[in-house]
DNA sequence: CTGTTAGCGCTTTCAA
DNA sequence: TTGAAAGCGCTAACAG
């Protein structure tokens, strides 16, 4: 009897009309979380709703409710093994929580990231969750957080991964520390020469891995000459560049590269590689994230574990555990030796420097 | 004046009231189409909406006009850069268009993407674009089919990526007409003994492919014998595991495996080199997808291309445009030679056979 | 050009 | 236990 009109949904009052009961029982009978509802009406009512393949509309109860099933996710780039890996398990825990996930690329650009906010914002999510991990201009900053206080102001739950420098929950990854230490296995390991594959001096993650490392050959008495830090972009074309770049200044045999995330020492290896040197045998690369897609690389690659995998699923879960906000959660490093830098039996190096 | 509530957003109303005019007029000067707005007025809007820092409610939006701004993405895994890719290309139209992508994981599961389609349904999205091609039992599939239908009778665009048994929109791609290509050019090098290794009998994608492959290799006048197409699962352990296998069964230089997806045959190279085996060399690997992330691997991967960054986006792009729905669009498929499997300038193999 | 008003589909008091 | 009715925030007639 209901009319079918082309591009509208089934509602509950069809629902409700089939099955002979008011929109009330309807509700009730299908989402209801007091369960007052005779059996048989309730019955009436879901073979009703089977029957015209009706859906909640969730604009509509998000509306009603005031709390909606979203939670936005913010990423730099799907393509980028380490974003995929943090939305990958994000989403695990928030199809656990019931809740959808939307998302938002940035780019690396902060004006998409602001954007992005504005526009996740809309939906009025439980969670903004952001990966998207950039530091910008102060004017920039300040719109991103005043965005951001606005919508914790309405309720809402931010989540920040690395990145310290806003006043909102942050999964703090120990960059400087995971730098550090693994600066100091690779002196153990033998190295003595080093070469450092950093991201734009914008970026906090890389500046960090990147100090820590020098600290950590300070404090095991190996000076990092003048010109050894090479700037480049924070993705595999930069480390590709950055690499080529090091081989027409000439890279000695023996030498280790650290680029400050694996997907640029991915991109450096190829470099080394298409130059002829033998990466692990000749020259030595390390990275930093440990992306577990990144297990296939021959040679292995040392890198830096910062529990890529759980790392999305720990900040949803930590937002949606509605602790008090604007805590800064530590998430360890830990070295992770592979085949890129094997031991240096070879000590003439270090005799020579 | 406004009383600011903990847990409730600034709406319409908040922003009318300090500029000093009427709901309509705030809406108008906000998001209306026709411009019949004095200047001065919208300007006052426009400053106490940035004031309150006011952000639109999609959800009553969507509920007045009857329009939503998401798009449903289901993919199987995002984590595998098969996914990724098409989710990244699919993002960048969906963004172009002003849309916000929810996104849905099946992994692998079919009762997972029928749920996946309930859930993004609720949404009232414009779009559903699945990905996750899979084939099910008839029972499910009707089910699927039967929630794709209804939703595409309220108005919504449905378009399958990979998946021709089903009468919706869909990206065909051109797996067998690929598989047979790749023989023919594998032959043409000097291959004359394969293996292959395919996914689960359930998989049609992996199915065509595998067949194509035999019809290239038979109008090439070469047969395979009896057992050389080994069954596994459809990702990168399946790979691995599928060769561990025949390393196990003994696979002799010379020969060439042909894993039905990228994944696949990298799972494969590991499990052939951590046995001794130097692909390229003693041994030939071939994969289908030509997936972006992959070219770093050594050796260079032979594969075949289907055009995987711009899936996504002709996908969204043709739901979007508002063509008739149900089309076939056949996707071509295209070999891309690599060094995994190199020129064979022995020819003791062929003549051994 | 601006304001008033009627709902969109749903949940949830409040009565029956 | 069920139903009637109010209203979430917004937009789109319709008046003014």
């Amino acid at each position: 009897v209901a009319a079918k009109e082309r591009n509208s949904s089934t509602t509950l009052n069809d629902v409700a009309r089939l099955a002979g009961v008011s929109l009330a029982t309807a509700s009730r009978s299908l989402n209801g979380s007091d369960r007052k509802v005779k059996d048989e009406l309730r019955q009436r009512v879901i073979s009703a709703a089977t029957q015209l393949n009706y859906t909640t509309n969730l604009s509509a109860q998000a509306m009603k409710t005031g709390t909606s099933t979203a939670v936005g996710l913010i990423v730099g780039d799907i393509l980028d093994p380490y974003f995929s890996a943090i939305a990958a398990s994000a989403a695990r825990s928030a199809k656990a929580a019931g809740l959808t996930v939307t998302m938002a690329v940035t780019e690396g650009d902060a004006t998409r990231e602001l954007r992005a906010i504005r526009e996740l914002r809309m939906q009025r999510p439980r969670v903004i969750l952001s990966a998207g991990s950039l530091t910008a201009p102060a004017r920039l900053r300040e719109e991103i957080t005043a965005e951001l206080e606005a919508y914790e102001r309405a309720g809402g739950r931010v989540i920040l991964i690395r990145r310290a420098d806003l006043p909102f929950t942050t999964l703090a990854i120990d960059d400087f520390g995971g730098g550090r230490q693994l600066a100091v296995e690779l002196v153990s390991l033998g190295y003595r020469r080093f070469r450092i594959l950093q991201g734009p001096d914008s970026g906090r993650a890389s500046r960090d891995r990147c100090e820590g490392f020098i600290d950590g050959l300070r404090g095991s008495g190996i000076p990092l000459p003048e010109g050894a830090v090479l700037e480049t972009a924070f993705t595999r074309d930069g480390g590709y560049d950055g690499a080529r770049r090091l081989i027409d200044a000439g890279i000695d045999s023996g030498e280790l590269v650290f680029a400050t995330n694996d997907v640029m020492a991915i991109g450096a290896m190829t470099a080394l590689r298409e130059a002829g040197r033998i990466v692990g045998q000749d020259v030595a690369v390390a990275g930093f994230d440990d992306i577990p897609t990144l297990t296939e690389v021959t040679p292995g690659l040392t890198t830096v574990d910062v529990s890529l995998t759980e790392l999305g699923s720990r900040a949803m879960d930590e937002a949606l555990s509605g602790g008090s906000a604007g805590k800064v959660i530590p998430i360890p490093a830990r070295v992770v030796l592979r085949e890129s830098t094997p031991r240096r039996s070879d000590d003439s190096q270090s005799l020579g420097t």
